[in-house]
DNA sequence: GTATATGCAAACAATTTGCACGCCT
DNA sequence: AGGCGTGCAAATTGTTTGCATATAC
């Protein structure tokens, strides 16, 4: 994978917020620095940067969100305020429970909690 | 919600498959019985039922899909296959967890743990 | 009789892709 | 120079919606 200067700044923006952001809302920001930036191209980074491990997916709501926090943790998703906040409850042996238990080979785990947080 | 033929089969259909179908896999299982039913229907009707928590929906895939199996439980979802497989491994007490820790209140847990299956 | 559900087709929104050109290496 | 990355616009895909008709109650 080349260097490209969008590519970089994407990266930039997604290390750099812990919001879970939108592929249109990375489009605003790097277009800040980048104007001509195409969405394309950031629909274009995002999926490398995903397949790549750099990045990753969540698809919990409408649309789909990006997460640059590569640390294990998990998400309460408020139905009310659409936010997504990092939490960390999961038991750190489940991913070797899953392995032993079921054969399989774990490369990803997401736990979604969906309520409403305390600020309704 | 008034009666209706089409619903009534798509709940029948979703109640007796441990498989987790898609809305055109549902929609050509109706069509056996009900020929002329439109995709549209049965996608009004799975937002309709979801809505109403008869069944759920996983939007772990780039499909939606549609999972009849209220009780709780968490999903192996094969990257190779893309078979999602139900299993039981999250901690009972979780969501009392998340509701106290975090003064969150919980309305769905949902665990998917991605990797690859033993058939592979 | 009234209102909700349907079939159909058009509209939609998010994402992907083809192509000619530009920029890294 | 060669090839990957880009911008642009068109295409694709999954899902939703408007409307006239049919069906439940």
């Amino acid at each position: 994978m080349r260097y490209s200067q969008q590519r970089e700044k994407i990266k930039e923006i997604m290390y750099n917020t812990n919001s879970h952001p939108t592929a249109d809302w990375i489009f605003e920001m790097v277009q800040r620095s980048i104007p001509n930036i195409s969405l394309g191209t950031v629909y274009r980074n995002l999926k490398q940067l995903t397949e790549n491990g750099d990045i990753r997916t969540l698809k919990d709501g409408d649309v789909i969100r990006y997460d640059g926090n590569l640390h294990r943790h998990d998400h309460l998703l408020c139905t009310q305020c659409n936010n997504v906040y990092d939490i960390d409850i999961l038991p750190k042996d489940l991913d070797i429970k899953a392995q032993t238990q079921f054969n399989f080979d774990v490369s990803n785990v997401s736990l979604t909690i969906e309520g409403i947080c305390q600020n309704h």
